[in-house]
DNA sequence: TCTATACCTGAACGCTTGTTCATGTGAACT
DNA sequence: AGTTCACATGAACAAGCGTTCAGGTATAGA
């Protein structure tokens, strides 16, 4: 292992590149910035990545493992459903606020349509853990009857602008607060008025 | 009113920039597309804008001004909290899937801060039309108690993921379907286990 | 018809950015 | 010390884009 390895080189282009894509987005984000936020030349980040694209694809895909392993971890421990989704909930929620990069996935990069594939599978993925824990919930009488599908994109619709609202425009959300939303609605149910 | 007004030339700038902006995005979209999609010089769309900047944010504030209008006609007539509620979230949703337009508010061009003031009183005012009718909802009895300017922030947050996940992504959502999700949550209150 | 003015054009300008490539250097090996 | 090769540099290039501006035209009024 020599002294001057790209190993390293090739790390903090990474690291710069997720902090500036993540502040700037892709549009903003320039190979100059960049190259100088990780100390190294401009044209030496071509000696790591062919172009901006494959960076930033490079990103996403090392952002969408990190970000499965995490979920599956949490979700396959949890003792009910409800517990499951809190879970699944509240992990997303502090990821969100302590790593801004979740937002590469969850971030619709306006008028790019590279990574859509590896966007999609992220969702889609975890669309079907969260359509997994509300099957699961339905059987055990936990959770109201629905479709669990069509619901789980409700979920993570409504969680990806939440977390964007989080990261973007520092919105105050806890994990308590929108696992009430997400669990208990809005209906009175106390009142059983239907 | 003479022949070559230039109030003609200034919709047609307007129309097309609303189009190309809505589908590429600010970063994407350029001067000279809007120009040819309006029929005009790129040159002309500088006698009415003074930049593209500009541009866009009289794009946002007339996007405003029509979305504002038209929540504050259907919720004033809702006989009760909960239909008020239901009749906003069916208008966002039938808004945004006839008028991508509508995209320019609820997305954020990332790297971009110009219009933010635009779009933050966009989601207040928006936040606080929902935050009366929960206000209006607990008090009746109707909704659960909850902190309502939260919960408000959570329902913005919510219905922003999924009127860009039907914008871009054409997922498919339901007014029903949206509606039993917030209004219901998803725990089974039959049950009452809690 | 002439004049004034509002509307209009599109080539040119200047800047920015992604990328390339000629050149250099450090480290390891002989 | 000489050689090789992996790593590295940054000026230069080309393309794209926002904007400008010299020049043109249509319209209305005198």
């Amino acid at each position: 292992m020599n002294k001057r390895s790209g190993i390293e080189s090739r790390k903090k282009i990474i690291a710069a590149a997720m902090d500036v894509f993540s502040g700037k987005g892709y549009a903003k984000a320039c190979i100059r910035e960049i190259a100088e936020a990780a100390g190294i030349s401009i044209g030496g980040v071509y000696l790591y990545f062919r172009n901006k694209e494959e960076l930033y694809l490079s990103l996403l895909k090392n952002e969408m493992h990190d970000s499965a392993v995490k979920t599956e971890e949490i979700v396959e421990h949890a003792e009910s459903p409800a517990e499951a989704l809190s879970k699944y909930l509240k992990m997303h929620l502090e990821y969100a606020l302590k790593h801004r990069e979740l937002i590469l996935l969850h971030i619709r990069e306006h008028g790019f349509v590279f990574g859509m594939d590896i966007k999609r599978r992220f969702f889609r993925e975890q669309r079907k853990l969260i359509e997994k824990i509300i099957t699961g919930g339905i059987r055990r009488g936990e959770f109201r009857r629905c479709n669990p599908r069509e619901t789980a994109k409700l979920v993570m619709g409504s969680l990806r602008g939440i977390v964007l609202s989080i990261a973007l425009d520092n919105v105050v959300v806890t994990p308590r607060m929108l696992n009430e939303f997400i669990l208990n609605g809005l209906l009175n149910k106390r009142e059983n008025r239907k």
